[in-house]
DNA sequence: GGAATTAACGGACTCTGGTCCGGATAACCG
DNA sequence: CGGTTATCCGGACCAGAGTCCGTTAATTCC
């Protein structure tokens, strides 16, 4: 199991627009042209990309995430409203592209990295090292993570990275010899890592992230008990 | 168990922000007034109000909920922008107003109602029975309920109407001596019945309604199986 | 190096949610 | 009734996200 994603590339925020953009652009029939066609972003482009990434990077660390606005952003890069959103669609797509790094590392982790997060480990206990590595990573990233996920209705869960992780706890399920249906039991959990609702069980409910993973581990136990 | 709970009143989206209101204008310490200081909407107001949700249904009802924005309403409806959001304070909470009646009976149905979803079913049975109503509710106003959860961060589980799901969920489960952290577990299935979720797996997943229900039953068997 | 091509730029513009406040009016009182 | 007051009205106004298109400048090709 899990042989098909272990050779998949990562699939990030960012990557997986510019691939689809590419695809999208090529209408050539039958032939997929794969991986040639990616032709090089041009010079000023890679520039004004990494700059404003640098300056949002920034003020999002300086202010509170939601209040940062495009305008500004724009403005304290020195580029045009019209070059943000050309780069990155919209506001959730300069977020994830913020967030970007740790999201591949991360994906990169699981896919491949040391056990208990990667493979090796029984199913078991990588689905607990994931709900713990996610929690981590709100734990630090939580409003910028919730800026991402902010968007139009639905389009979080339609995105690449939804996908990705869908994917991967739908192969751990399996692995574990789960019975039911483990797509749906992957939408769950996600649910239960969602940014949004672990920020309220940290903020409004005061639990704190030991009790947090506490709980996640005795949800994935229960889940995947032996029988 | 939930005998506190059977006696308190149904709190839905309307009426918790009025109730708030008046207890915000009150500052009379130590003794709750209650009931009484809830002073009469003046006549105009109330003509408004009820004009405002029947052109807003009708609109909602023709073209696609999300699209519907708040100056069609006004106008159609004859009166103002300032109007609508003095109503409804946003439109998160108008969409809500248009769902009240139906929260109201909903909430009263598993509050008092008959069993299974009311009292005299075993809680595991009622928690089942709670799910799948929600599911019928989703099937119907699927589109409507997105456009009212899709407020501000975190609004949406801040919301009265949340806590009072959360309690009642978590009421079933202390009830069903689940051993566990029934508040998080709470969150944990609600997160199943998240609309925007609900949608996504009929639509983009192309699950049945009756796919949904029986998953859900086997969520809730799996996790409430008697040991 | 110079012309042609084409990607990228940027800021004016639109659209929509939400606020504000001077004016209108329902409700209450004598 | 006529006056007073608190409530409500409504549309001008603001802010921020996202679009459009005439202009600019890399890149490419001779």
């Amino acid at each position: 199991m899990l042989t098909q994603m272990d050779r998949s590339p990562i699939i990030s925020a960012d990557n997986a627009d510019r691939i689809a953009g590419v695809m999208r652009g090529n209408d050539s029939p039958g032939v997929l042209p794969m991986l040639e066609p990616v032709r090089q972003e041009r010079a000023d482009a890679a520039r004004n990309r990494a700059t404003i990434l640098a300056v949002a990077e920034r003020l999002v660390g300086e202010q509170d995430a939601q209040a940062v606005t495009m305008d500004e952003i724009a403005c304290a890069a020195g580029v045009g409203k019209g070059t943000l959103f050309r780069h990155f669609g919209d506001r959730c797509g300069l977020m994830r592209a913020l967030l970007d790094e740790r999201e591949r590392s991360f994906q990169e982790d699981f896919i491949r990295g040391p056990a208990p997060l990667g493979p090796g480990a029984p199913p078991r206990e990588r689905l607990v090292a994931f709900g713990e590595r996610m929690l981590e990573h709100i734990e630090i990233q939580g409003d910028l993570l919730v800026a991402a996920e902010n968007g139009a209705p639905g389009e979080r869960l339609r995105h690449s990275v939804y996908a990705a992780y869908r994917a991967h706890v739908t192969a751990l399920l399996r692995d574990s010899s789960y019975d039911g249906d483990v797509g749906y039991l992957a939408d769950v959990l996600l649910g239960a890592l969602v940014s949004e609702l672990v920020l309220f069980q940290r903020r409004e409910l005061a639990m704190s992230p030991e009790q947090l993973k506490a709980c996640w581990g005795a949800l994935v136990g229960r889940l995947l008990a032996a029988r």
